[in-house]
DNA sequence: CTCATAATTAACTAGATAGTTAATTAACGA
DNA sequence: TCGTTAATTAACTATCTAGTTAATTATGAG
């Protein structure tokens, strides 16, 4: 890995850390009120490094107050997840018709010019 | 990791999966014609393996049609994704005059209960 | 039947990921 | 200054991931 787009994807992978997003979504929270759903299942140091990876996918930024860490979402990543979603906007819209009509105007059952992978059937 | 949308978004946490999927997205295609871009990268055993993931993740579905594989791209992973982003879409939507707006209306500040995790400041 | 092509499976490896416990750093409050 | 809380770092381990090569299965063409 190492693009950005991966980074990103590759931090939303895990349901700990969409919880901890979803969490920063209604504002921001320090390390330990980010961590507080989750002690009963996981150490602190596991929870510094679900954010940094978060961080590090863009997702979150972490600043300093005191003892304290406040962490805030980071619209930057979601920007970039939506603009790469947009292509596929076909595909998750409701409608069928619209995507088989979509269908019928791309590469109408192309014939790979070669004719070396031509698709028989 | 296990859940459905976990699988989805580390599927999609990789560059060659990825330009599968846009590949896919002009239309039907089966194995060696997914590959081709990539057999100067890797082996045809590892874009077997990518197709595997894509198909576990729900975003791609793969048929048997005499000796070829035909995959095309499955719309239910892609409304989980969006489903799920829509959560954040105040975030990823360009206003930021609504984005303040929206802060201000959750968590005022909030004190923490039982003043233990209080954020001082 | 035999050969070539399409695709998968098996067995293995290097490196990444997600967690652990123990130790450390930093700031505050009394 | 001393104890407490907030958070991180270090060192280590188990498991997962992404790739490899070699072998195998299945189909259609001649």
């Amino acid at each position: 890995m190492q693009d950005s787009l991966s980074l990103t994807f590759a931090a939303l992978a895990d349901p700990t850390r969409r919880a901890m997003l979803a969490r920063l979504s209604k504002g921001e929270a320090n390390v330990s009120q980010l961590a507080e759903p989750f002690l009963k299942d996981m150490s602190l140091p596991a929870i510094t490094k679900h954010i940094k990876v978060l961080e590090k996918a863009g997702l979150v930024t972490k600043s300093v107050e005191a003892q304290y860490r406040p962490c805030k979402i980071n619209q930057e990543a979601f920007k970039d997840v939506a603009d790469w979603m947009e292509q596929y906007r076909i595909f998750w819209e409701e409608s069928f018709d619209r995507l088989d009509a979509y269908l019928k105007t791309v590469v109408p059952k192309k014939k790979a010019k070669g004719k070396k992978h031509a698709v028989k059937k």
